[in-house]
DNA sequence: TTTAATACCTTGTATCGCAAAGTATTATTT
DNA sequence: AAATAATACTTTGCGATACAAGGTATTAAA
């Protein structure tokens, strides 16, 4: 692997920070879902997201007032757990949707 | 401050991260800079940035290749250290501009 | 000589994404 | 009944980043 390479994925993984919390919060204001499904949403938008990253930020929204969750049978495996965005957590998106617009504003007013 | 307040900016911080490297090269691309005026250009694109976040920044953009500097008189106060973007700086850029527009397509899609 | 303005640099802290490994539950297979 | 496979959730340690705060150095003006 390349110096460059490295150092793309490196700055393209910078870039995702904090619009990691952003997309979650998209998905789930369309549809409950757990971790699972969170994943292969994200990658079909081609937004690679590991359970690693993913849990411990479901866990941050949580205690934030952002999202609740419920447990929820499965047809095989263990129980799952579903979250559900809260009306905060919706006050929240539209925040962060505006941060999003601003930051595309910026990017574009430099370049 | 409300919780909410805090939870904005810190989100937004985390938004900006990668990003940062990516804004620096985008001016360093039209012209030489130093630090000021490179803080007053992110400035002026609401791109709020302190000289603590910026001269790190570009120390490892130097020591990756990607940006030289030369030093220069100032006609009042210690001399400046411009920076300019260098051939692989350039190369580099290219490939952030395609992360940036899969980025927005990404969030599109997810919207 | 002191002060103000400008410019560059360093240290410590909090946060984040991720790799890797671990725990727990259920159904299937042996 | 025991072992295996599949699914789902959790935790730990690491490297990287932005920022606050403080420090150093140079020049001109008071």
């Amino acid at each position: 692997m390349t110096v460059e390479t490295i150092n793309t994925d490196n700055v393209k993984a910078q870039m995702r920070k904090g619009i990691l919390e952003y997309c979650i919060l998209l998905i789930l204001a369309r549809n409950d879902a757990y971790a699972t499904v969170i994943i292969n949403e994200l990658k079909a938008a081609k937004m690679i997201v590991v359970e690693g990253t993913l849990y411990p930020l479901l866990m941050r929204q949580k205690n934030q007032g952002l999202l609740n969750y419920r447990w929820e049978e499965s047809p095989q495996g263990p129980p799952r757990k579903y979250y559900m965005i809260t009306e905060k957590g919706r006050q929240f998106l539209q925040e962060l949707n505006a941060s999003w617009d601003e930051l595309v504003v910026t990017i574009n007013a430099i370049r």
